[in-house]
DNA sequence: CTGAAAGCGCTTACAG
DNA sequence: CTGAAAGCGCTTACAG
């Protein structure tokens, strides 16, 4: 098959090739019947601009880049970044947006990703995840003058736009539910050490345990994995000073955390209570179901859609705070046993 | 920041824009020494070849795509896809190709987006998931002309090639087992009925349960998701003539089977043993670890993007079949209880 | 309101 | 082995 070209289309319309973009695109130069008339031709004959020759004379590639820096392993389990990209793909779809997406292995890597994709002028913009401390991803972005929105923060991200919901916020509301509960040694099992957001969190644990006095907290990092979260589990009930609840830094942890106290012979939540992390559907499959700090993460990832698609259009927003995650309590936690 | 561009390197060089095309692409046309020294400079200026520009003159963007059709909340749940996803990047970000992601609503709309995406000259190639019987999809990226690979299989595809890997042998070695350990009463929770593979599963089922005897044997369907999975097991679960073994056509409806056989106090393995499909890390999350039927979906990714990118180059390598899944024992299943 | 033309940055026959 | 030129299919000033 061949593909429709604007020519075809000006030469079935009886017009030039310049009416027939102006037509397309909405722009000013053609008589509203003339633009009728070529719309509906298009329309019959199939036709779709050719995309490489539209970025190459416009200057905008239509598409966005997502670069995801973690294992395979966790990529898959965790459904966060699935859900994220449904979301922005909402958002992207209704403008005929495309996109692109690479796994890459590094920071490096990702950064060369970047490089690449503005040489290529493979993408209009991108989306940036994970955000670290002192991230060596910004200022490349900045120099390049790449348009990208930051999944996260606040801060940290330069002059980039952010989206971002307060972490700190919901990890205080989850310890104060559990100590109105009557908890008093509550434990986290923190995510990455180094991103942004483990790094807020661990500051607000630190925060609200000493503002009510939990003298015994603690907080065990992991890497968001199942198995460091079953390991971090076993090293925490093991202890003498065993916790009466967990928090999690993601669904996939408490999970793990969850099956390593029933291996343990403990009961969820009469022996320890657990609360998990973004709220996946995950969370109600197992028994008890675990109780959540749940947001709309397909609706997060809009959000960032619409303000890179802004940044795009020359229309930064500037930073945008999505809603507080807020706690779902579920059978996973109750008032601890008396011991 | 100005993007160099070949007649930058070209001006450097003090060659035409030709030569440096040539030195780029590996072509003959240059003497080695003239290529090493463009290859030199287009490296010192960081330059890399305007995607748009060498799609419009070479007829090829680079890029494939991957449509999925799942709500978000199976799509984000669902490990298989974005371990697919990383199998297929490692084999894409070798030859510096995009992988272009669209979530569609319905395969009307995917019909759709394969079309514009022809159109807009958007993508070399496709990969093709979820194929079901008389799929309308194939002969559409047949009149398009547009390269395919079909993941799943076999038949059913039309022209397009296959990857795909023996699923009713893998059912059949399950039900093998459970039978080995001494069930008689083996039931089965189906994914989405009019999906190929879980026709052929469905299929492989009722055959080994009427070559071994099984009579009471059930598949009941569902649609892969946490929820309708727990619904089916409950419906089976407390049926009359309760089954010893439940075989689920993937991880996440047996974790839920596995919470609503605990929820009603059943143990597991001892009064129901839990096969799932696809062992993602999900099966080791949760306790008892489920028994599983396990393959290597990154590499059946890699598979399938080394075929299509052997098809878009015009060298089509026909049907693979990959390994096909095999039986993991763990924890979940056991001999039935004497009743 | 419309048409003819230049230009985006490559690739690739075609001459030399 | 190398250079000059056409062409891919659009967009967008620039004339009329």
């Amino acid at each position: 098959m061949k593909r429709p070209t604007i020519a075809d289309v000006a030469r079935r319309a009886g017009v030039s090739k310049g009416a027939v973009s102006y037509a397309l695109n909405g722009q000013p130069g053609v008589s509203e019947a003339t633009r009728q008339r070529i719309l509906a031709i298009a329309r019959e004959i199939g036709f779709n601009p050719n995309s490489a020759a539209r970025a190459l004379s416009g200057a905008t590639a239509n598409a966005v880049g997502l670069a995801l820096c973690r294992p395979a392993r966790i990529l898959g389990i965790e459904p966060f970044y699935m859900e994220l990209i449904s979301g922005v793909e909402t958002e992207l779809s209704a403008r005929s947006y495309a996109l692109t997406l690479q796994v890459v292995e590094s920071p490096e890597a990702e950064i060369a990703v970047y490089r690449r994709w503005w040489g290529e002028r493979r993408v209009d913009g991108v989306f940036v995840c994970d955000l670290r401390i002192d991230d060596r991803r910004v200022p490349v972005l900045e120099e390049l003058r790449l348009p990208a929105v930051v999944i996260g923060g606040p801060g940290h991200g330069g002059g980039l736009a952010h989206v971002w919901s307060d972490d700190a916020a919901a990890l205080t509301e989850a310890v104060e539910y559990l100590v109105a509960l009557g908890h008093r040694r509550i434990a986290r099992v923190g995510g990455l050490p180094g991103l942004l957001h483990t790094e807020i969190r661990t500051e607000a644990f630190r925060t609200v345990c000493g503002r009510l006095g939990l003298d015994r907290s603690v907080t065990v990092s992991a890497d968001y994995s199942g198995e460091e979260g079953a390991r971090a589990t076993r090293r925490l009930l093991s202890s003498a000073d065993r916790p009466t609840a967990i928090v999690y830094d993601n669904d996939v942890m408490a999970i793990a955390g969850l099956a390593v106290a029933q291996e343990m012979g403990l009961g969820v939540p009469s022996d320890v209570s657990i609360v998990a992390w973004d709220d996946s559907a995950l969370c109600q499959l197992v028994h008890p179901a675990l109780t959540a700090l749940s947001r709309d993460i397909p609706a997060y990832g809009a959000h960032a859609a619409q303000r890179l698609l802004a940044a795009i259009a020359g229309n930064p927003l500037g930073d945008y705070q999505d809603e507080t995650a807020h706690l779902i309590p579920r059978g996973s936690t109750a008032p601890p046993a008396a011991r």
